[in-house]
DNA sequence: ATATGTTAAATGTATGACATATAACATTTC
DNA sequence: GAAATGTTATATGTCATACATTTAACATAT
């Protein structure tokens, strides 16, 4: 009969990385705060600085904590935002653990929804911001200001269907969309010109569920159809 | 006129971090392969040891590679996998950056969409799998099994989807609403009877999209309402 | 008053020494 | 010969110290 358990031998850094981080969970330390300094964490961990470091380091890497240098710098804890399911997403994408159509359809599924729930909330405000972006769709600028501008749009509806969860995934593919087509600089106004969610919007202003919904499948049939085949034609003249 | 550009200085271990990173993700080094080791870097890159320990402990962090001590150590690279959402789904809903009401909403939303693309794409295999899945939800077992026992037909059908990303998502909620359910282990029987699934199958099965679609929304509308009025009650009571 | 210099406090990097983990090989012991 | 034990080589892990760099705030000079 053996009652005795093997020995779990944890890294000091990991160990400090897991106090850290639960300290940061439970709401010890909250966004904007700042975590202790090395000088400080190295006496109350009694570990090197080296321990320290690396810890902070992974938490860093986590998306956890930023760290800035100088005088007033240090650890900060990070507000908590969908830029780490973002870049998951991003990391799964490269790794191609997912296709671009996966996430062409996956978008084309869910965002609909994102629209239609938009209408349901739409207040005055959100109208406001909504017909402005609309308006801003016409400037031209330099290369990745113009997807970031014709997209605003959908950011925008992402932050008002009133889920966060959401909004995070929506988000998520909207910004991996973009990043991914920046890759291979198609001409803006020829696949996706200004004024191209007029019809979107209109629904989701009037509070119109269904219509939005609709409307949103529509656009994003045309134009992720057209974005897939450059895409197609981009990866075969790699 | 001042066509000057601000130095960008980026600290040593982050170039090293980023180069290490391209590499992997431009396949140079693929899942398995281990990295070069320590020293070897410290030439390749010129610096300190220092700054290669830490750009590999962000790979780690980030959960690129894992290490291993010893005489066949080293870094290596990881297969990445979905559990990367799950865990910043865990994320963000224990620094409260979602509500149960969120989770339980969205997948209102999205998993009668995954039932509907099961059913597109269910094979005679798939078939067998949910059936037998079906009659396994009877079994009687220990607490965090049943849980397990009587969500594995959602798994199956997000595994059916087609469409990793939403698998991924899909999954994500699903053993989140586990995770959390099982916090305050209310009685499966009762708001979980065995052949709750029994209609979805069904559709699945003849591959009829809408109706499975349908059958979804329903059996979540009973099933989640339910779980949200014992979350609430549970809350209250803490 | 503006520009410039100084200082202090934090993180960033370099280096060398030693600790520990682990697999592979060598040796003993029966 | 085989099983247990010891040895070694090669990784990563930790410690300690010195110095570099960044940055904000303060001090000084012009």
């Amino acid at each position: 009969m053996n009652n005795f358990k093997p020995i779990k031998q944890i890294k000091a850094s990991d160990e400090v990385f897991n106090q850290l981080r639960e300290a940061i969970f439970s709401g010890r330390f909250s966004a904007g705060d700042k975590l202790p300094s090395e000088r400080e964490l190295i006496e109350t961990f009694a570990v090197s600085r080296t321990v320290v470091r690396e810890a902070i380091k992974s938490l860093e890497a986590r998306g956890l904590v930023v760290i800035k240098q100088g005088a007033t710098g240090g650890a900060f804890v990070k507000e908590m935002t969908f830029e780490r399911l973002s870049s998951d997403c991003n990391d799964l994408f490269f790794l191609g653990k997912m296709s671009f159509n996966e996430i062409c359809q996956a978008r084309l599924h869910i965002e609909p929804i994102v629209a239609g729930l938009a209408a349901k909330h739409c207040t005055p405000e959100h109208a406001k911001l909504l017909l402005e972006a609309n308006d801003n769709e016409s400037l031209t600028l330099q290369y990745p200001q113009t997807i970031k501008l014709r997209s605003q749009v959908h950011y925008l509806l992402a932050d008002m269907c009133n889920n966060r969860f959401l909004t995070a995934i929506d988000k998520s593919l909207i910004q991996l969309v973009g990043s991914i087509t920046s890759k291979f600089q198609p001409d803006t106004d020829k696949i996706h010109p200004a004024g191209m969610h007029n019809s979107i919007i209109d629904a989701v202003i009037a509070g119109d569920e269904k219509a939005a919904e609709k409307a949103m499948r529509e656009h994003l049939l045309t134009f992720l159809t057209l974005l897939e085949n450059i895409e197609a034609e981009f990866r075969e003249n790699q």
